[in-house]
DNA sequence: GACGACTAGCTCGGAAAGCGATATATCTAT
DNA sequence: ATAGATATATCGCTTTCCGAGCTAGTCGTC
């Protein structure tokens, strides 16, 4: 069960998308902005102030761990970031939450949901 | 395409939920408060003040019609809510969204997508 | 090597949103 | 008659959002 990491629902779209983008692999700043605008095709993006203030809150939370510098990359201002498994499952619970908000949006607008095969 | 409704996206928690508890039908403040808890099963409430000042804003921005008090109804003093058209289209608008990153998020969590038929 | 564009990190403060406490009143059941 | 749930609404404190602005390093090109 899930349930453990409801108290933490629902996540902010920042924190979401945050999450979501590092969940993919480890990111810097600049890249996790670049991602979300990416995944959502430049409809949603996060400037450094939403950014920084959600990282700073999620790192108090142990949801993301701040890496720093990596040795020998391209450009030695990368402070790098990555998801903790604890991180990973509010993203999991969130993720659940979602999915029925969906359904039930697509229940009451009469769009069909997908069937299982 | 949605694409006209984009640029309200993402719809705050609190809006999103009062636009789909009005979504199966007409209801009054306090009974989009029961419904938004029932929804999730209680793990997600709004109180009043969340919930007036989002009705305000969306009153504003056209998507809820305030109908007032119902002429025989059990009680007097509900002031009863409507999603309007352009409601709905939000609505589908920010259901479409979801699903997007509700894939997104399975696909990065390694949980597997229903299948289409 | 100078220039511009982009990359990268971060802070600041005003604006917006969240949200519970509180007030008031009505209805319903015991 | 009393209690507890129903119902609307406001107030103000706190949290969050979010872009403007700052500094500086990188990369390509002229």
């Amino acid at each position: 069960m899930g349930e453990r990491f409801d108290s933490y629902l629902p996540l902010s779209s920042a924190a979401l998308h945050i999450l979501l983008a590092l969940a993919g692999e480890d990111l810097h700043g600049y890249g996790i902005m670049q991602e979300i605008a990416r995944q959502s095709e430049g409809i949603y993006k996060v400037g450094p102030g939403t950014l920084y203030d959600n990282l700073q809150k999620l790192i108090q939370g142990g949801w993301v761990q701040e890496l720093g510098p990596r040795r020998g990359d391209s450009d030695p201002r990368r402070r790098y970031y990555r998801l903790t498994d604890g991180g990973r499952d509010v993203l999991r619970a969130e993720t659940a939450r979602l999915t029925q908000v969906v359904r039930e949006a697509r229940l009451r607008l009469g769009v069909p949901n997908p069937r299982r095969v």
